[in-house]
RNA sequence: GCCUCGGUACUCCAACGGUAGAGAGGGCAGUCUCAAACACUGCAUAGUGUCGGUUCGAAUCCGACUCGGGGCACCA
């Protein structure tokens, strides 16, 4: 039936693959959503790539690994859709594009011609119906569309704030820019500059964000939740006034320990604030306030990261009133406040926080201990007490415990007006606009006299202007403001000369919502159908790199509890199940050029074959874990799977042919390892579903030469179950293995064998009997035995009763038929 | 500094609180060969970071320490 020539008796990867990749594009096995498919779903997505050249190495772990899970729930019957995409917008292109005075359009689309060429060759089980770029207009007029729905619900809002700012460059850097306070591009120290920028509101979300992680505890890994929670940073505390001497207005701090007002020796407000500037204004130390100002905002990010640096401020001469004891408490500004934190301004309690101590001991400032503890005073020992203890020199609290003085402290400042519980959050709102070029244009227009006007949605997509006539060069305003053509518009509400907003939007924004679109990618009446996400969504398996445990997926999150909100979806995560997986190492670190440790992908695969890359990831440890390719061996791949390849051709038995009646033994190895690797496959250990193949092979190579022979019913089945469970991992030579087992391809829907239980159950196993914990003895029994028959057999044995020597066991613990422990 | 995850043979890695070794790499020997490679067969590698606790029994659970990885960065 193949017209395959004599000399491939060996086995020969590389005509393999040239063979095998027309015939799937013929076939399209991986083609999901027809309306009729009576098979349940499962939505299994890659974290789609940013075309930024060629597939490397990360993207062949993390390829391999969802290939795996999505084929493994084809052959369980499943209707799979595993679509990809590609994250299109972003800086690299417009820096290739600034060095060689191109659009970003042709290097964009050429890499991802590239990368898409590359993913066939690598087989991955996409469906390529549902292909779409985040530069394609269709795509992002969505982005558009979205941002015009959040300013409408006040979550897309502007405001002036510091962001960073490299002055090498001369434009505005993400936080993941900036690398230890440096641009990561010229290497310039980062400072803050102050600009008017577009925000969405997810600090409105904080709760939500938070709470609803409850749904995803044992599905996400531990520490993506801990590193959400932690970044969300909730803190419960109090807002507390004081009065200002000389001030109408009463000032309010937050504290998450009110129960130490009472050691409040100072209050501390930000050096950047305006309460801060207020309050300097006009007094005697208002030029050395702005002296100090002017330091502060001078300070590159590498002074700031540095948190052991002496504390510094300017006392400002006005004085606080503890709301109380009625003291007056002197009021300084430094740096160490955080202006966007709280309330900007802070009480200083030297005695039980730490930095409140290190601003006390640099300043002189009074230090009075108002929770008793077991430890040193820290006014000797430098170290502020934190810890719970006893209240003291407290007024009404005295005597009582942190917890109760909270208490009680939090209920007598609500009852007399002057503070009340508070909440607060380490994360931001965040910050959309960038002053890029290759980017969601914003689709905002700003008339004088109507102010921020959306552009109409029958306008949308607001498309980029050619680059051509722009030069994309970083000048500290986004290049788009120099498009006059493109910027000069009218009003849409006045007709008047307007102008179109200049920046574009953050590539976050593309990807926190890209996953909802797979099943609507064609649609242009809408970013996705309720139809479709309510069919496929949310999804089921999401995998990718640990390193967007925070942003990514967070955004992605908010985004799905906004549409939620605006009734386009009818649930609230958008990823049931995450798996992170490790990145590839060589020598023990990230592979790099400069480092001179970089193994190309194009090799690899050229030398070993694309089934012996992928099988080598999948090996060579846990998913999470990191993988040194120096510790892989992607030639031992070509060993195994030639060896498993070459039982396909021994099998003499015929396709179809009954089982029940081939070698016993081999048929309980096959059903077990099916059993086996498909529990390992769902649980992620994808290293140890390979081994129980190995092992598969081991004995069906032993059956075939030593055993029941090539003809016995029992190796058809033990080689048919190898290439259904290598298809998951080494497709090409599965489709082969198939093929020469005498079916019609493909083996990529074949089909999970069915696992008799029958099967799975063994004659014998072999028990140890310990005596004091210590193994003394072997006996087979049967693995129904019952623990009476079990102990008196483990008793009678001859090395037992020698060991016993006639003396009463004291106890008799027994596992049947695992063990026999003995007590004496 | 705070929070986290991990440490098993020469290497990568397995082991529901119950026989430490599944699988692989590397190594050695044999069969085949004029020889080698391949293939096949067989073999070895006393090792659970340290100390303590719980238990009949601990790599596994608990505590302390140590070493290594990751996250956060003065969040009051």
């Amino acid at each position: 039936m193949s017209n395959e020539p004599q000399e491939h008796a060996a086995y020969d990867f590389a005509y393999v693959q040239e063979k095998w990749l027309p015939i799937w594009d013929k076939l399209e096995p991986f083609k999901s959503g027809r309306a009729d498919d009576p098979r349940p779903k499962k939505y299994v997505l890659d974290m789609f790539p940013y075309p930024s050249g060629d597939l490397h190495m990360g993207h062949a772990e993390a390829y391999a690994l969802g290939d795996v899970i999505a084929r493994y729930w084809i052959q369980k019957g499943f209707n799979v859709m595993h679509p990809i995409g590609w994250d299109a917008f972003g800086l690299p292109a417009e820096n290739a594009a600034i060095k060689r005075n191109a659009d970003p359009r042709d290097w964009t689309y050429e890499n991802i011609a590239v990368q898409k060429s590359s993913m066939r060759r690598y087989a991955c089980s996409f469906d390529w119906d549902r292909v779409f770029n985040t530069c394609d207009p269709e795509y992002y007029k969505w982005n558009q569309w979205l941002f015009i729905e959040l300013h409408k619900r006040g979550l897309a809002y502007r405001k002036d704030s510091a962001v960073n700012w490299c002055p090498g460059c001369q434009t505005v850097l993400a936080n993941e820019q900036v690398v230890a306070g440096l641009c990561e591009r010229c290497d310039s120290a980062v400072t803050k500059k102050k600009l008017n920028q577009w925000y969405f509101k997810i600090t409105d979300y904080a709760d939500r964000l938070l709470d609803d992680m409850e749904q995803l505890e044992g599905k996400w890994p531990e520490k993506v939740l801990l590193m959400q929670r932690n970044w969300i940073g909730r803190s419960q505390g109090a807002n507390v006034q004081f009065e200002i001497e000389g001030r109408k207005e009463p000032v309010t701090i937050y504290t998450t320990r009110p129960d130490t007002l009472y050691g409040a020796t100072f209050m501390v407000v930000a050096a950047d604030s305006a309460l801060a500037a207020e309050l300097a204004s006009g007094g005697p130390v208002e030029a050395e306030f702005n002296a100090y100002l002017d330091s502060v905002k001078a300070a590159s990010d590498i002074d700031r990261l540095a948190t052991d640096r002496p504390k510094s401020g300017v006392d400002l001469k006005r004085f606080a009133i503890n709301p109380v004891n009625g003291e007056k408490l002197p009021i300084w500004a430094s740096d160490y406040v955080l202006a966007d934190y709280g309330t900007g301004a802070i009480m200083a309690v030297p005695a039980h926080d730490q930095r409140d101590l290190d601003f006390a001991k640099a300043m002189g400032l009074p230090i009075r201990v108002v929770v008793q503890t077991d430890e040193e005073d820290p006014a000797v020992s430098g170290v502020a007490t934190t810890g719970s203890g006893t209240l003291i020199n407290s007024g009404s609290l005295n005597g009582l415990n942190k917890d109760a003085a909270i208490a009680a402290i939090t209920a007598e400042l609500e009852s007399k007006g002057l503070g009340k519980a508070a909440r607060n959050y380490r994360l931001r709102d965040w910050l959309v606009s960038r002053q890029r070029f290759w980017g969601t244009p914003i689709p905002i227009i700003h008339c004088d006299k109507c102010g921020e006007v959306p552009v109409p949605a029958d306008q949308l997509p607001l498309t980029l202007p050619a680059a051509k006539d722009i030069d994309l060069k970083p000048k500290g305003q986004s290049p788009l403001a120099a498009a006059t053509d493109w910027v000069n518009t009218t009003c849409p509400t006045c007709g008047g000369a307007a102008l179109r907003d200049s920046d574009t939007m953050d590539t976050f924004v593309d990807s926190s919502w890209y996953f909802l679109r797979y099943p609507s990618s064609t649609n242009d009446k809408e970013p996705f159908s309720r139809a479709d996400v309510d069919t496929w969504l949310p999804v089921d398996q999401y995998v990718g790199g640990v390193t967007h445990a925070i942003l990514h997926l967070l955004y992605s999150r908010f985004f799905t509890k906004v549409l939620n909100d605006m009734g386009m979806l009818g649930f609230n995560e958008p990823f049931t199940r995450l798996l992170n997986q490790g990145m590839v190492l060589m020598d023990g670190s990230a592979m790099s050029k400069s480092r001179g440790n970089l193994v190309r992908l194009s090799d690899e695969l050229e030398n070993h074959g694309v089934d012996a890359i992928r099988l080598s990831m999948v090996f060579a440890g846990p998913p999470e874990d990191d993988v040194d390719w120096a510790d892989v061996s992607p030639s031992g791949s070509v060993k195994f799977l030639s060896r498993a390849w070459r039982l396909s051709g021994d099998v003499t038995s015929a396709p179809g042919v009954d089982f029940a009646s081939g070698d016993l033994a081999l048929r309980k190895a096959t059903h077990k390892a099916l059993h086996d690797a498909a529990f390992a496959v769902e649980s992620f250990r994808f290293n140890v579903a390979i081994a129980r193949v190995m092992e598969l092979v081991n004995a069906t190579r032993k059956a075939i030469d030593s055993g029941c022979g090539a003809a016995d019913p029992a190796v058809r089945e033990a080689v048919e179950a190898i290439a259904i469970m290598l298809s998951l991992v080494a497709p090409f030579t599965a489709e082969e293995m198939w093929e020469r087992l005498g079916h019609s391809p493909a083996i990529a829907v074949a089909g999970w064998p069915e696992v008799d239980p029958a099967l799975l159950v063994a004659d014998e196993v072999e028990a140890v009997i310990q005596v004091n914990g210590k193994i003394k003895g072997r006996i087979n029994v049967s693995p129904s035995i019952s623990e009476a028959e079990f102990e008196a057999a483990a008793l009678a044995h001859p090395d037992i009763v020698k060991e016993l020597a006639g003396a009463t066991p004291k106890k008799v613990i027994a596992r049947a038929p695992k063990l026999v422990n003995i007590v004496i």
